[in-house]
DNA sequence: GTCTATAGTCGGATAGAC
DNA sequence: GTCTATCCGACTATAGAC
């Protein structure tokens, strides 16, 4: 039934936003582009949405609800599982990134984007309402789940782990182009267990103590 | 005698070139916002500069040259004190990322924007000019401080860590924006400091082995 | 809801005087 | 080398017919 519905004439400037965000950057993608994309009229982007600013959330908010959601329920599994027991690192983090990883490809590349690279005022307004709930949710978790760390420590860390992930997200194909076809890009799953085996060592690492 | 020298029209633009595109990237800056920070005339910058494009790449070229030639120096005495003998992780870290944080701190921003998450061909010919030469000069000292990884792993891992190492170049601020004010941002040597363990860590991190 | 047509703005680039 | 003035294309957004 899905399969067959038609799709409508917002879901699909909502797609092609999807994409050509993702693969050209907000700025460098025009509504032109979109429509063409689409297959819609120019004028129909203004007349779903009312402005390019607004497609944006909207294309940022079909994604984000979801996965956010399916995170929290991951973490409220881990957190009845365990009963006050701090949850492990590892677990933590797959909580946070499957959701990701295993939806449409483009949406972590255009979040990626949207969360740190591009720096018009609408970012920082979806950050704070898409985002930040988020982490919120999982800062006393994480905290936890690593005592050994001041709070500075574990916040710069887990800010090189949205990096490392947002490294993966961001390139499509990276692994072939700088490898020159030497090395196959991996399957997301094990991108996403790599990046936890990473990160994870990376978490419980010792302190560096004073200076910090 | 440098510090009273007077700064010609076509460093004013670099200059001004390189903070807007840091800040706001390539595709939102107008060159138009360019002179007027630069304080110069709008017609200046296709006199001394051919066009944008060629001047985003007198912008890159300007910084990149003398990090890696100071990346490429800090390997070679490694290699030397070494004879032979692989190189610690955390040292070959060092030599990769000290020559950039030691720079001006726009100027990681910029390259982040340019390596990873800006699409267009004029940013594919900087990275093949300006960082594979580098990444290739590493390339075997990793492999060899690396033995328990395979080449996809440790791949991989090098894009995580070039990830996390963005993360940290791109935020300005973040650590005060996130916490709301409750944390102070390191200074850049902590911060390189605690780069380096994180990514070390992650990269000691034992092999995942089947799969990859 | 979807189109055409266009307003109004801003962008990169250039011509030509000084 | 530096300016003013301007061309011309592309953009977002809207008005108004259907």
């Amino acid at each position: 039934m899905t399969a067959l519905a038609p799709i409508s004439t917002k879901d699909r400037i909502l797609d092609a936003a999807e994409l050509l965000f993702a693969n050209d950057g907000f700025e460098a993608t025009s509504l032109r582009a979109i429509t063409a994309e689409a297959g819609v009229n120019l004028a129909s982007v203004n007349y779903h949405f009312q402005s390019k600013d607004a497609l944006l959330h909207a294309v940022v908010a079909r994604r984000a609800g979801p996965i956010n959601q399916r995170r929290i329920e991951a973490l409220q599994q881990l957190e009845e599982k365990l009963r006050n027991e701090p949850i492990p690192i590892d677990e933590l983090l797959e909580a946070f990134f499957r959701p990701v990883t295993e939806c449409n490809v483009l949406v972590p590349r255009m979040m990626v984007r949207f969360h740190y690279l591009e720096a018009r005022e609408t970012f920082r307004a979806i950050y704070e309402t898409h985002f930040k709930p988020v982490a919120n949710r999982f800062a006393p978790a994480l905290r936890k789940a690593l005592p050994h760390l001041k709070p500075e420590e574990a916040f710069l860390r887990m800010q090189f782990t949205m990096g490392a992930f947002a490294q993966l997200a961001a390139g499509s194909g990276t692994m072939e182009v700088v490898s020159e076809g030497r090395m196959h890009a991996p399957t997301r799953e094990e991108a996403l267990r790599q990046l936890i085996q990473f990160t994870a060592a990376g978490f419980r690492a010792p302190s560096l103590g004073a200076g910090l």
